[in-house]
DNA sequence: CGAAGACTTGACTTGAGTCAAAATTAGTGG
DNA sequence: CCACTAATTTTGACTCAAGTCAAGTCTTCG
């Protein structure tokens, strides 16, 4: 008789065993001696809030699944304006296919911890395994989706709708487990600086500062600390978006 | 002796032999038997200026390879202010895989050409030829680093500077031909009105008609009769992007 | 506790928006 | 081909949202 596998004695590698993002990112279309293959060369590498993860025009030598954490996509100019072009959350993958450098600036917004494989182990998976490259371009084109969305938010919607977007897409994507349609007393801690915030929405921090007493004023949110957030009603913050 | 296969005895579809973006879009990775194969389904179909080519939320029945001509995805927020959020130029594929429906309209924004193909057909090549994948993949990647590179555009540089970077996509974009580094002379007629210039740049019409006046009272460009564009040094206009 | 960094608030300035009108261009039919 | 009309683009005068500069307050952390 075949042994059942289950967790207790399937050949899931144990590192992948209390992965939290075992089933949702990358990870979750390999089977289990793909998965074996793959963490052999992997381990976790934990950056503090501030640490750059990868640099723009660098080489891309390896990718790194996000395990817990936000991490701020950015690019500069010359003269050091600077515009964070994206975020992402766990299980989103960090590092450009097909690409042998960065397009951008990795840093973590928060304490981050990610799931580090050198470029040739995932580029071997790739070509054996389609079921990756078809969830890596759906991750790409949901991004494409979410940069034209902000796109929007960036080019036509004024400093109150901005913030207001900012901490909306915030209350509904740091909670990896946040139910689309819970309105009810969303509370998180903010992984970005004024600062990052506003190289987020194209403004200065003292436009965001002024746009976050607004919205505390106005009762849609509430703050303590700085960044501690409480958000009483989900739609009244999404109606503030425009 | 087997026959030689060329232009005149292959059997490369009639359709196809006239293509001019046949060996640069999604065609260029199909076999002769797929092309055939995916031809017997395609259409030939003009669109002129300012005619939709697909809606936003509208459910997505086929894909469109651009032949010629410019296309843009537009925005619309309920009360009507609106954000061009990307242009496409051949051999781009217009249409959201994986998605019942489009996030976005698409609109000629010059006379456009497209070849239009039922999405099961397409979805059944992509199932049976891995790089018809890769190569979606690429467009997809690639679509994102301009999203985030105009992101840029949009949050962080003044009017003067977004005005410039637009032409200086288009100088570079609207010849399918243009070499990287060509800096002598370029000249265009301009795919889209002022009113869309706005909505790509997040701007409005009035202060994009006052920069092109400030960008040819500067020498950077020569106006005639409103689109056509002579561009005597590109470095110039570079240089302005800031 | 004290210092450094993060954030807020106020006073003032400015770049881009708004509104209005004139000029140019494109489209139409005689 | 030209006159007439409609649409697009430019220009000017004025306004306002967001930026700048400058204190001041709160938080964090050694």
């Amino acid at each position: 008789m075949e042994k059942r596998l289950d967790i207790h004695n399937s050949n899931i590698p144990k590192l992948c065993r209390s992965c939290e993002v075992r089933h949702k990112g990358i990870c979750g279309v390999l089977k289990p001696e793909e998965l074996l293959e793959l963490s052999k060369h992997t381990r976790l590498v934990d950056y503090s809030a501030g640490k750059e993860l990868s640099a723009d025009s660098e080489a891309v030598l390896s990718y790194a699944s996000i395990m817990h954490g936000v991490v701020k996509l950015t690019k500069m100019l010359e003269d050091g304006r600077q515009q964070v072009v994206g975020l992402q959350f766990a299980p989103d993958l960090i590092g450009r296919m097909f690409s042998s450098e960065n397009h951008f600036n990795a840093e973590a917004a928060s304490n981050v911890q990610v799931c580090r494989m050198p470029k040739p182990v995932l580029e071997r998976l790739i070509k054996s395994n389609p079921k990756l490259e078809r969830k890596l371009l759906e991750q790409a084109l949901r991004e494409l989706d979410e940069a034209r969305d902000w796109m929007v938010t960036l080019g036509r919607k004024t400093a109150a709708e901005k913030v207001a977007c900012f901490l909306y897409l915030i209350a509904t994507h740091i909670d990896p487990n946040y139910i689309d349609g819970d309105f009810k007393n969303i509370s998180f801690e903010l992984p970005l600086t004024r600062a990052d915030i506003a190289d987020f929405l194209g403004l200065t921090i003292e436009t965001v500062s002024r746009q976050f007493t607004k919205l505390r004023v106005d009762g849609v949110i509430d703050i303590s600390a700085n960044r501690h957030i409480d958000v009483p009603d989900l739609r009244l913050l999404k109606k503030s978006c425009g």
